[in-house]
DNA sequence: TTCGTCAATTTCGGATCCAAGAACGCCGTC
DNA sequence: GACGGCGTTCTTGGATCCGAAATTGACGAA
């Protein structure tokens, strides 16, 4: 069977979506050899990997000490949304006239289920009940979901590469807080999914644009205000020290 | 003598300028035994550079045989310049109004310079004359140095690094031609700058973005007329094969 | 008690060594 | 003469080993 991948990337790439997705939490130290013992490799593998992981930025390496996973602080969590909000602008701009009605039947579809998930959160921002995790993921997914026909269509990969980098990084270890202000956000983010998908669906190119660019911005409010930063509690155990 | 680097981080550096410098020519295939006797070190701190060196995207990585120097397709080129035309016009919103009449003086000072280098530029445009590869590359940084004062100001280094990013990956290694739309553009050039800093003196944002997009967007045109392709010629010795 | 010094331990960076995969060329066959 | 199988050689991926830097902790002096 020959090779497709390297040991060293195979690691790069579970590192890379644990530290993105908060199972690794921010400022944990990777040592080599727990991680080769981990991926049951020795440690060159792994140093590659960790090399990758620090040219992504997900992580610092201190020469000699070791490397620790990145915490984001709200002024680079809110650099990331600006450049999230640019970027998906232009893509949004030139995946219009490109969208074809498959495209939008899809869109449509996506919607439909984030319509039916942003209600069910809503209804538990307003209760003020416990968050429900799995559902706020679900809903998230669905978000990127919708998202991501834009990019398919607008077919700029560097783009989409360097907005979806700057996607992660907020999935942190938080705690998060139901709020009353939450309702409304939730609420006006499908909305401007709805406009966006009517924009595009009218041929305004422009329109469109404009719309996704205050819609991702109007999400790092969100986002903001879903984090509500009560510190870092609940680590995993094992990562911790 | 603490250490301050890694020599795999000296490495990739001294890789990094000479890949996006032109002076590794595209498609070159880095052998890891070579660069260890270049560098006077052994194979791991290369292959450590190396993976740094493919997670930036400047080569690509195939397991098994080996590393080469990404080239990059006109519509790459043309994606990274839209890469930067939407992260400049960011980058110039947010720092007009923190500029203070120090960077004001420090712009005009490079414009001047920058002007003076324009007209060199011309002249020659429109003499036929082969080009001074070094007159465009002064030419070249004297603009650097006008977006570098706006970037400092605007205190975005996410952004800053993302679009610096994009900057590079076309002062290749091919041959350029004079033209006489060139002496159009190069004049278009200098005067987008000053009407950027007009516009920036005059406080107002939302005019120098928009003149900072439309600028870049106008750098694209020039770069790609500069280019002209011609193939690939003068190849420095010791890297071809 | 607290601070500074120095040794022991841990962890990292780099060199060397070995195995596995790919490129190349030779030869035989059709 | 062209194509395909097979062994050699070259290059890479990974494991192991060693020296160096940093951390830790014990000890002693102020």
């Amino acid at each position: 069977m020959p090779t497709l991948s390297t040991k060293a990337d195979d690691i790069a790439r579970v590192l890379e979506d644990e530290i993105v997705g908060g199972v690794i939490p921010p400022d944990t130290v990777l040592r080599q050899e727990f991680l080769s013992e981990r991926f049951e490799v020795s440690r060159t593998p792994v140093r590659e990997a960790l090399r990758r992981l620090a040219a992504l930025g997900l992580v610092s390496f201190e020469p000699n000490r070791g490397v620790r996973v990145r915490s984001i602080s709200a002024h680079e969590l809110r650099e990331a949304f600006l450049v999230r909000a640019e970027l998906e602008a232009l893509a949004t701009e030139v995946a219009t006239p490109k969208l074809t009605p498959d495209d939008l039947a899809e869109m449509d579809r996506i919607e439909r289920r984030f319509g039916e998930l942003t209600l069910e959160l809503r209804a538990q921002a307003r209760s003020g009940a416990p968050r429900d995790s799995a559902l706020f993921v679900e809903w998230m997914q669905a978000n990127y979901a919708f998202h991501d026909v834009i990019y398919r269509a607008a077919e700029l990969p560097l783009v989409e590469r360097i907005a979806k980098g700057a996607r992660r990084t907020f999935m942190g270890d938080r705690a998060w807080r139901a709020r009353a202000e939450l309702d409304e956000l939730y609420a006006k983010n499908d909305l401007q999914h709805r406009a966006i998908r009517e924009a595009i669906g009218a041929g305004s190119a422009q329109a469109a644009r404009v719309l996704a660019r205050e819609h991702v911005l109007s999400s790092n409010r969100l986002i903001e205000v879903v984090l509500e930063t009560l510190g870092a509690a609940g680590r995993e155990p094992g990562w911790g020290r």
